[in-house]
DNA sequence: TCTCGCTGCTACATTTAATGTAGCGATACG
DNA sequence: CGTATCGCTACATTAAATGTAGCAGCGAGA
């Protein structure tokens, strides 16, 4: 398997068209993808680890978003567990001022 | 109607924990919301162009978004159509780095 | 007025994705 | 050997998203 440019996968529905932000707000779209990247932000974590973290979500689709994300190079598998690549710690970062927003979006509350 | 301490809808699967970003991802890892953000950037449309932009998507589910969308204060209705508003544009500028990653992911490709 | 074309929005049957529970083979510790 | 964990998978159930069709409302034109 060696896959990779960062397009859409096949099956996917919706928002494949070509454009890399396109892809990557697709795959950021799908349940979960957002939650494990926030939950492996300080370090690896093992398959049963990041389930419990992720509020005990199904396996089935814990691994189908860990392999998408590991097939975007996001994610990988090491002895410690599925952790964070320098590149998915890269697209981390750019969540920053998503955690900011949040707290100022939730003192905005009942506008 | 009027809703909004920023926390996950009941009948919300997964990630409601009280915590703002945990609220955030939950709202933005659902289908097309992201997408919907996204295509408002430069301006209102009307639901049929963002239909359209949206490549389409079915407009029971856009319309499901629109309307939460609405009811977190990022997007609302005016005479121009569906618009972002001051707060959901400050969402919008936390892609901004998004946009470059994403840049930068495309080329990585083949790693 | 009566259609035409647009707006935002909804119903409903179908298809797809996600859930929940259970268990697999492999590896390591005793 | 027993047991306990690892990553991962099967499968039936339930929830979400899709696709197609159509509603009521408004303004413009003949």
């Amino acid at each position: 398997m060696a896959k990779q440019a960062p397009a859409a996968k096949p099956g996917v529905r919706g928002s494949r068209s070509g454009r890399p932000i396109m892809a990557l707000l697709d795959l950021l779209g799908r349940r979960w993808t957002l939650r494990i990247i926030w939950e492996l932000r300080e370090g690896p974590l093992t398959s049963r680890a990041l389930r419990s973290a992720c509020d005990e979500a199904s396996p089935t689709i814990l691994q189908t978003r860990l392999t998408e994300l590991r097939e975007a190079g996001f994610v990988e598998l090491t002895d410690d567990g599925y952790g964070l690549t320098p590149l998915g710690r890269e697209l981390f970062a750019t969540f920053t001022p998503l955690h900011r927003f949040a707290e100022r979006w939730s003192k905005h509350a009942g506008s």
